[in-house]
DNA sequence: TAGTGGTCTAGACCACGGT
DNA sequence: CCGTGGTCTAGACCACTAG
């Protein structure tokens, strides 16, 4: 598995600011002294910065640079932040399945890619508590195809989205959304501890990554009586 | 002002694909037939379907081609878009009341501003409809200070948005949300036609704008069941 | 094996921003 | 004016898909 220049310096570049040697408003190399400096063409140069810019770790300024950009945090409804930097309370969460290899289920509800169901289907569910409130469960669905060794390890932090970032260099770039409100049908209400026909919200989101072959699906199911589901958006 | 040509080509097969030239499951052109055919190079003809498939309207497959994309319509949350413009079908829009001074009802979840406390309020109410089925409650509430005629106009294609921007030019700058599953009550199932007990999505939106004088409070109770709540962000 | 998309080279001209 | 990013050409080799 030989990785591809423009990869390595797309990494290259997001560890430098990541590790904070380039700062929020610093300008990048131009694409000419990355040319030199790591001896390849403009054309690659370029791919490698669109990509960055893709993941919003930078902004393309005509005539002037590439200045590193304030990451934005929320991703349409239920953000990259996830849940675990989204409630400031107690929370805890609760494997129900670790992840391991499942199907691509006709649950999800956002049209599943072509490309995604040809592959393997890495599966893992689990429950969020606030307190000892159960207050959503969730379901997730991602093709395995890109993430070696994903089943022996850890989730960095407890949170997935930051194993994609830190150990894969992976990020989110995208999603969509699908929401509905639902009664509770009475393995879901059992597993959130709430009486069946009770209102859940359940979200149904797929999300897109800086990797193309990988795609996130997940399904999730809210009591949002006590704790409604919140976000906020500022360009 | 001069397109540039990949616009030209992406422009162009985008047109080809929402008049139904090619169909969902169809295969683009490949990019050397592309090439022949609007006598450019491979870069070019990249570039313009890599635009198409960043809007989700292909996949690219690598030794297949680029095939054209099922792109799922539902009702788009109030992110910016506004609903008028999120929907592709046949839309109604039933005003309840017209604007017209309100009062900062206790039905706002989301914390009003002191500033607007102080000011006059106004309010308005409609129910969206798909077809014939009634699938919104919306109500608005917002200081009346800086609209002056507000209640004299009619808004522009139908759209609060749309008239905020084009007549004075306020244009959406953020949103908070908070949502909700929950059982319609006698009143809001009889404005939107189904069973008492149904659930509900509820949305409460507060709208910050570039007049920081205006914010928009919005109180959005949608029926899930046939067209669910959707909406989309990519960085 | 032929055709497709993915990566890459080595150039070129242009539009934009600041000096 | 120079350096920046944006577009474009004309090639090349590779990896993947399918017959």
């Amino acid at each position: 598995m030989k990785e591809t220049k423009y990869k390595e310096i797309h990494n290259h570049l997001k560890g430098q600011i990541q590790q904070g040697n380039y700062q929020i408003g610093d300008y990048l190399p131009s694409e000419n002294e990355l040319c030199v400096r790591f001896s390849i063409t403009r054309t690659t140069a370029r791919k490698a910065l669109d990509e960055l810019a893709k993941e919003s770790f930078i902004e393309r300024q005509h005539g002037k640079g590439s200045r590193v950009k304030e990451r934005r945090q929320s991703l349409g409804l239920l953000n990259v932040k996830g849940f675990s930097e989204a409630v400031g309370e107690d929370i805890k969460t609760l494997f129900l399945r670790k992840p391991a290899a499942g199907k691509w289920d006709s649950e999800i509800m956002l049209p599943v890619n072509d490309s995604d169901l040809n592959s393997i289907c890495l599966y893992f569910e689990r429950i969020r508590f606030v307190g000892n409130e159960p207050v959503m469960l969730e379901k997730n669905w991602f093709s395995g195809q890109v993430l070696p060794d994903f089943l022996c390890s850890e989730f960095i932090e407890g949170s997935f989205f930051k194993t994609l970032s830190k150990k894969y260099f992976i990020e989110i770039i995208g999603s969509s959304q699908e929401l509905r409100a639902e009664l509770a049908c009475g393995k879901n209400a059992g597993l959130l501890k709430v009486k069946t026909g009770t209102p859940l919200l359940h979200i149904s989101v797929k999300f897109s990554t800086s990797n193309s072959k990988l795609n996130i699906y997940s399904e999730l199911y809210c009591v949002t009586s006590v704790y409604p589901v919140g976000n906020s958006y500022f360009i």
